[in-house]
DNA sequence: CTCGGTTTTCAAAGCGCTTTGGATGCCGGC
DNA sequence: GCCGGCATCCAAAGCGCTTTGAAAACCGAG
């Protein structure tokens, strides 16, 4: 069922038919409804390609997903920023799609994306410090929203972001409140902008207090269960383990949690852990008390900013550019104590 | 740059520069050659759009998210998949498109997604046992796959599964041989199909065994981490509590664990755990060693299946169908050990 | 040369929608 | 009775591509 034999069946024009559908106002209220009504018992859905191929706008908003970096979409928060964001969309008639690209084809994948007028805009995940997507699609003139940001890019563009920095120096100076001094801090892989962040925050709180950092307690690598684990097992052999771990996501604190298991540790008491938590739907940190201390902020929340952000932008492609910080909050739970063996 | 501009400067008919661009062969290969220079030199990329009118085809493959159920979208397992199914998908040129709907109106997003030409097919996830959906996509000849399968539907249908019911009665089955006779199930939410498979595989192997079921033992539930917990917590309450636990999903295994930690259990000595591992890149069941004792099917494995078998399905619509059940393998961790307090 | 066949190219229609620029009919005002 | 104005409706062009049917160019055979 199309415009044209619906607009037959109607005995009226298409453009007609189409405007009715479409509430404009030179069609008279007594077609619109006779109209409406025709459409919905016919089950008429205009066609998607047709309506994008006259408006110039698809409807849809883009996705890019790196194939080789395997564990960005799979991602858990990857899966419920989208969740969120795909809630929005759909408020707003908006669809959403994936592309796959490898990693050396990235940029093009959003040129592509754009170009052949698959999409109306973009969000960029996962930005890397200096990251040169930005600067693509600022030339490409595609509507986007990162979320994260970029340091080391002075162009100006739309994030949303969860200010990284403070959540881990008030969660580190948390740590440092509670006597702890051998701080560990279990980041993702610091090419990412947000570890980066994390790392500055810890640092600067460590500062502030006048202690100096140990490489020996600062790692690095994407955030799995088993990466937790096995960082955790590895410092806990130092001469001089750590009496906290700070952790950037809650699935490494519960690797974290393993090798304290193993180790016959109890946390909160031996050894204190505080997470970053997304809080992800599926994996909430307890419920009604926390299981682990963490700096808080949820990830499908700002999936929901960055769409609404996004459509604006693309609504109005001359506005200023929007930035959104978030704070996280600190959560307190079981898995922080005061340190042990005070001298 | 669209066809007619770049046909301008090549002096050539836009008839001739799509042929010469989509591999026709009544196309000279010196003009061919110099189109696609000239195509690859303007950064030339046909609209999707147009390209889709004009042949019917839309190249995109279709994913519904019911958005009231906050955690299907969300949940991990999904995400692994949808990476998995994406891959293929662009080998295959095909983009991925996700919509939202709320459950009510779920078939219509289906319905919706396809008459209006968004998508050439899709991929539907999560069926429940009776499953409506199949027989509305049937009906609508969408060609469609379904990730799981639906008992009490008896329309023939394209689908890839794991042999979730010959798993758990293995693993039940692995536990038995143990010596455990107080087995516990903490399943997923039982109107889903694949867990009253694996109920039902669980219940066979009770059967076998001369065991007759306990329903304090057997709990379902969405498959978080604090359920879980919770499930186990309270069933080690129980006046003859479990002896070994089975449960659906690694994300719920750890709550497992948790509930035993807290309890002072050492899991694979006083409570055997077997969980089921969806193989999940950023979660894996330990490095070397399982951590768990576990029935193994990689779910972004069946999204690549899924694809490609959805892509075969879209070119010939009347292929008898086509279906593919995987099996599960059983790998041993540390988390099973054989019954504690044998008389 | 001429002619049938082959290769190469093209004009134009069509995909299903929106939108511009009228047409048509009806109204009251003069 | 005519005209401007308004409310409704419509024909046709256009979005950027593919594809049909036909024309043009070229070939070697006769």
């Amino acid at each position: 069922m199309n415009l044209k034999q619906l607009s037959q069946i109607l005995d009226l024009s298409p453009t007609t038919v189409s405007r009715a559908l479409n509430g404009y106002p030179e069609v008279s209220e007594e077609t619109r409804l006779r109209v409406q009504a025709a459409a919905a018992k016919h089950g008429y859905r205009p066609n998607a390609r047709a309506k994008g191929l006259a408006t110039g706008r698809s409807m849809v908003i883009g996705h890019v997903i790196p194939s080789s970096s395997r564990h960005e979409m799979v991602n858990p928060i990857f899966g419920d920023f989208v969740a969120g964001a795909v809630k929005k969309y759909a408020e707003h008639g908006y669809d959403m799609m994936f592309t796959n690209a490898d990693d050396t084809s990235i940029e093009d994948a959003y040129r592509s994306l754009f170009q052949r007028g698959a999409v109306d805009g973009v969000v960029l995940q996962g930005p890397k410090v200096n990251e040169p997507r930005i600067e693509v699609l600022t030339r490409m003139q595609v509507p986007f929203i990162v979320h994260g940001r970029s340091t080391g890019v002075s162009l100006p563009y739309d994030w949303i972001d969860v200010n990284n920095k403070s959540s881990f120096l008030r969660a580190t100076r948390f740590l440092i409140d509670l006597g702890h001094r051998r701080i560990a801090l279990i980041n993702g892989l610091e090419d990412m902008d947000f570890a980066q962040r994390r790392r500055d925050g810890y640092l600067e709180a460590l500062k502030q207090a006048g202690l100096s950092p140990d490489p020996a307690l600062m790692r690095s690598a994407e955030m799995t269960e088993v990466y937790g684990h096995h960082e955790t097992r590895d410092m806990l052999r130092l001469d001089d383990p750590p009496t906290a771990i700070l952790t950037s996501s809650m699935i490494s604190a519960i690797g974290v949690r393993r090798a304290l298991d193993e180790a016959g540790l109890k946390m909160g008491r031996d050894v204190s852990v505080i997470a970053h938590d997304d809080d992800l739907s599926y994996l909430k940190n307890g419920q009604d008390v926390p299981i682990f201390t963490a700096t808080r902020s949820s990830v499908r929340h700002a999936g929901e900013l960055a769409a609404e952000m996004l459509i604006e932008r693309i609504r109005a492609p001359h506005d200023p550019v929007k930035t959104r910080l978030l704070e996280a909050e600190l959560v307190v739970g079981g898995s922080t104590g005061p340190a042990p063996n005070r001298f």
